[in-house]
DNA sequence: GCCAACGTTGGC
DNA sequence: GCCAACGTTGGC
């Protein structure tokens, strides 16, 4: 069982908008860079859980958890022309971008603000506050989670 | 295969 | 809204 975090823009898609799905689950689709997808489509697995962080907004950090409730299949949103995130170079029979299928847990009692995970030494390493990370979608060291989860 | 130009991400 | 960081593209 592997922990992840996944970043989502809340005026785009929070996760109160998870939470309101049927189910409260729902394909994690739209990621678009190579890393990203390889951990998709090669590592995440079933029963893994993850961190659901709102960036670009006013307080950015982590918000809730997530389960994956399905593993990595081809992102059927590159195959629609009329989709933001069309990607012609994705053929049906050789799926340039996959997804994976996330059901909402729980809410954190309080945001973990981004600032403070910054400011933890013991986090130090955590991909998401080592400077110019873009990644979208990361692995969290089973340490890191528990370390993090400390703090709520 | 190099690398400049360009687009995107995302904190501030 | 600014801009640093970084990934991708495409000319050569």
């Amino acid at each position: 069982m592997a922990y992840w975090l996944f970043k989502s823009e809340p005026d785009v898609f929070g996760i109160d908008d998870l939470a309101a799905q049927p189910d409260q689950t729902d394909h994690w689709d739209g990621v678009r860079n190579y890393q990203a997808r390889n951990f998709m489509r090669d590592q995440m697995a079933a029963g893994d859980q993850g961190f659901f962080y709102h960036s670009n907004t006013k307080e950015p950090g982590i918000v809730g958890i997530v389960e994956i409730v399905r593993a990595g299949y081809p992102d059927h949103t590159a195959f629609d022309p009329e989709d933001l995130h069309y990607d012609p170079k994705s053929d049906p029979d050789n799926p340039r971008w996959y997804m994976v299928d996330v059901r909402f847990v729980r809410r954190l009692a309080r945001t973990i603000t981004l600032a403070e995970l910054k400011d933890r030494p013991e986090l130090e390493g955590l991909p998401l506050v080592r400077k110019g990370n873009r990644l979208s979608v990361m692995p969290v060291s089973p340490e890191y989670w528990s370390a993090i989860l400390a703090l709520e």
